[in-house]
DNA sequence: GGTATACGTGCAAGTTATTGCATATGGATC
DNA sequence: GATCCATATGCAATAACTTGCACGTATACC
């Protein structure tokens, strides 16, 4: 006899009801955002631009909302900063409480990383009257592509220069860092690959 | 005098209302999986699961609400088949109309890529007292991405293995596939990359 | 007879994310 | 002085997705 039975859909279930924090995921990367610094809505949705968000989007609306919701829930606390030439903002920080439930979640369950990419969907659509226009979308991925990876290289170059000598946590960071760049890289590489092998067709 | 004035979130906005699909790509992916075969909501559930899923996961749930809506829209048709020993099953297929829609949907521009993987995220919150927690879990996902590469591999071999000989649109899920290849490939590498490092540290 | 497993479809309720506004200040540009 | 842009926050409606469950049939194993 077993103590439990879950159907084929239940995979996912019952993962965790002892703590306020739940599986998704956004909550924990703002709060990851503010561990260093206090931040704003608009301050944090600027941050993501350039850092945590290459690993984990969201919208400023997102965001706000999320950033009121840790609050209402005790794991940020937030206060109102007049500024002068601007119109103030409303910062928001880690509280005690917050960084314990951080530093819990990171020891639980990753789900597997979900990948979205409808350029692949439309390869499975690949035919002689739409050849060109993916060689057209390839080369605009693969440019974008190339602009994120200058980016990685510019703040790895700038932060990251010697990672064994930095601390801990910062060691971390460079290892996201360092994902975005391989997963960079491959991704240029599969372009190419892709692209000839189109090109191919392409010419018949 | 401008004709348009976009916000600053305004970037993704007014893309199409000259046919019934949105932008949202599950849609197309159920359409896309349909090209071939006429299937049902539970065969599409598992077709996903080792073909077109691997790059557009979706639950059982949402392919049947997804499968509902199109045939509203008429962009499939249904009949159900009765089978011997098996409850009955509603087979869905591509309409005219979801067959020229699924086209024009791929001269649409497509959206970056959304990496989401909470590991990174996680990454960032490195500390003493995680790391081997870290290494435990990268492990775990090194050992998940290894059986997805084997299927990967299965697969190519089994179909794919004189990829220039094969009809066009073979050739676009071929590249398909590779690039699932090689995104497995690099992420291997990175773990190995990333164990390393960690174990540097965790041994002081 | 009981229990599990594969097949098959679907509802209801919830959470998360997107889209499109609304509002307001101040500096720069035309 | 009008419009644009960066700063700053937010609501409301909808769409996308998850979670948990309900309903059924048939086979196989113990």
């Amino acid at each position: 006899m077993q103590a439990f039975a879950y159907k084929k859909e239940s995979v996912y279930a019952n993962q965790d009801h002892f703590t306020g924090i739940e599986p998704m995921a956004l909550s924990q990367a703002i709060m990851t955002a503010l561990i260093e610094d206090d931040m704003s809505g608009y301050e944090l949705a600027q941050s993501f631009d350039s850092s945590l968000g290459l690993f984990w989007r969201a919208s400023h609306q997102q965001i706000y909302q999320e950033l009121k919701k840790l609050s209402e829930q005790e794991l940020l606390n937030k206060r109102e900063v007049s500024q002068t030439g601007k119109p103030n903002k409303i910062v928001y920080g880690l509280t005690l409480l917050g960084r314990e439930a951080l530093q819990e979640w990171v020891f639980k369950e990753s789900k597997v990383q979900e990948a979205k990419d409808d350029l692949l969907v439309k390869l499975y659509n690949l035919d002689a009257g739409n050849v060109s226009h993916m060689i057209t979308e390839l080369e605009g991925r693969r440019e974008s592509i190339m602009q994120r990876l200058y980016l990685y290289e510019r703040i790895r170059r700038r932060h990251y220069a010697d990672p064994d000598s930095l601390p801990i946590r910062r060691q971390g960071v460079y290892l996201a860092l360092l994902g975005g760049i391989r997963n960079g890289e491959q991704y240029l590489g599969w372009c190419d690959e892709a692209l000839k092998q189109l090109a191919s067709i392409d010419s018949h």
